[in-house]
DNA sequence: AACATTAATTATCCTTTGTTAACGGCCCAC
DNA sequence: GTGGGCCGTTAACAAAGGATAATTAATGTT
């Protein structure tokens, strides 16, 4: 099933158009395999110990990856919204069931494909390369960034660099799990949050 | 200035076998823009507000990427070895000067490209892509494994995670810099050496 | 070999975080 | 409206980490 005429693929085309100089009408092909999924809020996109190989581009709606610990507790790895890719790692570059569970935090709208497939395409017609290597870049250079903040910051200046880079997405997602982003319990958060607010 | 009988490039040029099929003869093109590159123990590689796009495989030992804080402590970021690659992604990716150092931290001998000259490389022979994917995905996975070690695990725990999974690094590299990947003051680390020891 | 430099450990003190539990606010279902 | 359940805050205590400084160990240089 496929959809040809999503907010997703325009803003697709777009990247393609500026990153080859193709246009929609040459870039089509890569959006035949494509289908528009559509999640309500707290929905599960990819379970815990799934094998499939879902590449999904969020058009709308803000995603949650993250694992339950052996004690119970949930640890988010990252969270992704509007113009990002979410998919499994584990199954796509690892080969592996997903440790991992992706679930939506809010209604969200999704431009799915199946990695094979795209991978398949991408070898028939290599021009689309650009716009892989795009996205792992960007999600390469995003992680570094994260990376970097647990190197470089206190709990503290992380948080305080994640509302000060990501103000609009921080008060769309519930501070429990910004805190287990961050590396911290919500309970310490709450007193960062505290600090912070004496300091001014 | 080239090298066509590198270590380095037999290797790529097995992985280029497994990932395109594509033998030694018709993957030599690759090849032609880079050059073998040796660095002495302590050497800079790229220093902090490099704009070059050098991107190098490590032939030979053991690199480290840092950068030095407000306070004049040195943060690594992270640290590279045979078989990796090695560059900075605030010029490759960001597209701005470097924020970071790259030293060797043993003597190393690197086969190293301008990035601008691969990806004109790429963009005519895209047949190679599956190289840059390969690395890419690679990167990647290792970059969100280093994230899930800080949202899951206690400095300890990264620590224990960190000799058992890379014993043979761990050993060529002081651990002051061990502690800073980690996210810890070395002090602290010494601390949870110690710790884990009495345990046994 | 002697010296200087750097790295790792230990000690002390202070700050921060983890843990557990209690409390209040908010939303939702009934 | 009322009763649950979830979430964020607060408190109290224990555990761990940061900062600084002193000591010891290891390394490198001449």
């Amino acid at each position: 099933m496929n959809a040809f005429s999503s907010a997703a693929i325009e803003i697709l085309q777009e990247f393609l158009q500026k990153l080859t100089g193709l246009g929609p009408e040459e870039t089509a092909p890569l959006f035949e395999a494509s289908s528009t999924v559509t999640l309500q809020a707290n929905q599960v996109y990819i379970p815990q110990g799934d094998k499939s190989k879902k590449l999904a581009f969020i058009e709308k709606g803000v995603m949650r990856a993250y694992a339950i610990k052996e004690n119970g507790d949930e640890a988010t790895l990252y969270i992704r919204w509007e113009g990002q890719l979410i998919a499994s790692h584990d199954t796509i570059i690892n080969l592996r069931p997903s440790r991992f569970i992706y679930r939506a935090l809010e209604d969200c709208k999704l431009l799915e494909v199946d990695y094979d497939v795209l991978d398949n395409i991408m070898r028939a017609k290599p021009e689309f390369e650009p716009l892989r290597n795009f996205f792992l870049m960007r999600m390469l250079s995003e992680s570094l960034d994260m990376i970097e903040s647990f190197v470089f910051l206190s709990p503290e200046e992380r948080y305080q660099k994640l509302i000060s880079d990501k103000f609009n997405i921080v008060n769309r997602v519930p501070d429990k799990h910004l805190a287990s982003m961050l590396g911290v319990t919500p309970v310490s958060l709450s007193r960062i949050r505290k600090r912070i607010q004496q300091k001014h």
